[in-house]
DNA sequence: GATGAATGAGACTTCATTCAT
DNA sequence: CATGAATGAAGTCTCATTCAT
């Protein structure tokens, strides 16, 4: 049953990747096989490793392509006059993407896994992820810098540390108030942990004006 | 004579648990073989399956032990006249505790890697570790409530979503400024961090004094 | 036109039975594959099987071309009073060929490598290898036959057994100081040893002369 | 089933290793298998996988055990004063070995194969082997010294050099004539050969007495 | 209590082969 | 003629688990 055209191949090397992550987010690494992968979307394990070299192979595919479709909008963080509420705006955002799309919350599922990955995997991908990271947090750097230089923002406070703190702090109630697939969430209101959150900060953060 | 050899029996047993930690935090559970538990501690596979029914059995017996172990001292959630300041100490301390003990940060990586617990060990598991994190985040409940009660914290918030709130965020600096076989960790200073948040919490939840 | 796609099809035939020489005198026959053979020839593993019904067939076909390239120069059997003589120049030519000649050096490879040839592969391809052998061997054997008809050699040896010996002798001969590709040969001058060996079995089959 | 005593499994070791000979001498490297060798003897492959690391490794300990017991008898090379009767002696004495035992001729059907052992064998090997191989001849090669020495052997041949002709040419002869699951051997007496050789080579190397 | 041999299920991979295009 | 996707059989290897001693 061969597919012929370019098109269908790669239709069925996406189809793959996402079984991929259906079942990766499903369970751990160690417990899927090829196999499952390829049966979920009617293909042999051959299919797969057509595709794909082996099965670290379509984990480091399937995490590069969610880094770059993962994260905010950026643009978020772009023009408005007050730093603080972009990024406050940047964040909810990111929880709203959470709560409409179910791919969103596998993407986190697949990311909470990561202690699994094996090295090989991990030393592929750590560049990207790192960048990932990174991008969001050098974002909201440069929205609390740019706070701190018209104005908005205390100055004795390092935007870097800032930002990862906030970092953390996202990491944390993503991680525990998402989708889990141990502790089945509760019914919890993130958007509500958040305001509370960028209330405290906020102010925390506002210059003192003279 | 036989006193002396349940002792033994049990000192065995401690070593074997001991061993698994070590070995459970520095890979998957899923690469950790029977073999290697009981090598570390010169001894056979058979011993192992002595003390233990089965690889789970030794997975559950560890987390059980640890969850007892583990927490800050909820000693310093008590006597004090003001309430926030207590939990700010009682999760200072975490981080002390973090910062003094290897043992504190196994403890932690370990539970890091609960997504790949097989659902088996996670059923038996979970009370305990509810228990655990219930323990903590309603002792900060309580601390929280007392603070409504004398006029300390505001009213209208819920003690039991700040509580969680509080332990998210927690949870969050820990994973990713914590210890981490993946990412080695930066040298972040985690009670800055912790200051920052307590600082800004603490001036958030202060009751507005009319 | 359909006469130059004929020639074309059958270079490309000849291009993969070369390549498959190529590499099935690299390496075992079972770690051949079908895609190494197409792909040195810059070409898909479908061609090799529009060109050959399968990867046996590959090799049958190449020993069935390299049984009638191989074996010294029968002309240098012919012609010449002196019927020891000829065998000797026979086989040194041979070693000549050797010497000089990379493909020949593979085609003993090849040869070598006969213990793996699966039964089909062997059973099709006997006949024609036994009578390589024999074709040289019975030229030898019709040489000494020659030789004992006009009084050169003794008459009481089976010129059979005599032809096989020497094929023997220089089968091992060419076995280990030839090319081999574990055995990274050593700097053996196997003119110098075909010397020996002609001087001595020379003497021995010598006819007394009355 | 678990075999107890370290004899029982040294028992069980060695009987992997008679069932791996036999197999590897019938049938290609690669197409052995793991539980055929198990099987045969009446165990589990992972019993096989118990006693050695992996397929490669019973090939290695196979060879290394081979290289050991294989070889003619030394001490045929000692005490007699006429050197070429010796090596005469010694020869002979393989040949009737390998007429009466099985055995031998496995050794030999094994050796044959060694173009197909995987490189990672073979390093591991070459040693043993060159020194299975380098004993005999360098027995030989004495033998021959001494020979030139009480002027029984001519003074102008290198040892070295003859002593590795004679060893090509029994392996020649060894190869062709002796047991070959490929062409199923004449019933060519190879007793017969040796007689021709030697006389033919004693000849050519005696000292010529003046 | 402890050991170490043995089992067997299950996963990963490789590749010859087929076939639609 | 040629390609490249897909299949499926077969083999290697790992390990949790069992059990006789």
């Amino acid at each position: 049953m061969a597919r012929r055209t370019r098109e269908e191949s790669l239709e069925t090397k996406n189809k793959l990747l996402e079984s991929a992550l259906e079942v990766m987010t499903d369970k751990p690494y160690s417990r899927v096989t090829m196999n499952e992968i390829a049966e979920r979307v009617g293909m042999s394990k051959g299919a797969a490793y057509w595709h794909f070299k082996n099965k670290h192979e379509i984990l480091i595919e399937l995490i590069v392509m969610l880094c770059e479709e993962s994260g905010g909008d950026p643009r978020l963080l772009e023009g408005d006059s007050d730093s603080f509420r972009k990024i406050r705006r940047y964040y909810i955002s990111r929880i709203d993407k959470q709560k409409q799309s179910k791919r969103y919350e596998k993407i986190n599922i697949l990311f909470q896994r990561r202690l699994e990955w094996p090295k090989e995997v991990h030393d592929k991908v750590y560049r990207d992820l790192m960048q990932r990271i990174r991008k969001e947090q050098s974002m909201v750097e440069m929205a609390i810098c740019e706070g701190q230089e018209n104005g908005q923002v205390r100055r004795d406070v390092s935007p870097r540390e800032i930002s990862s703190l906030i970092a953390a702090v996202f990491f944390g109630i993503f991680a525990l108030f998402g989708p889990n697939p141990l502790y089945p969430g509760g019914d919890f209101d993130l958007l509500k942990y958040a305001d509370f959150i960028f209330d405290a900060f906020g102010k925390e953060l506002k210059a003192i004006q003279a």
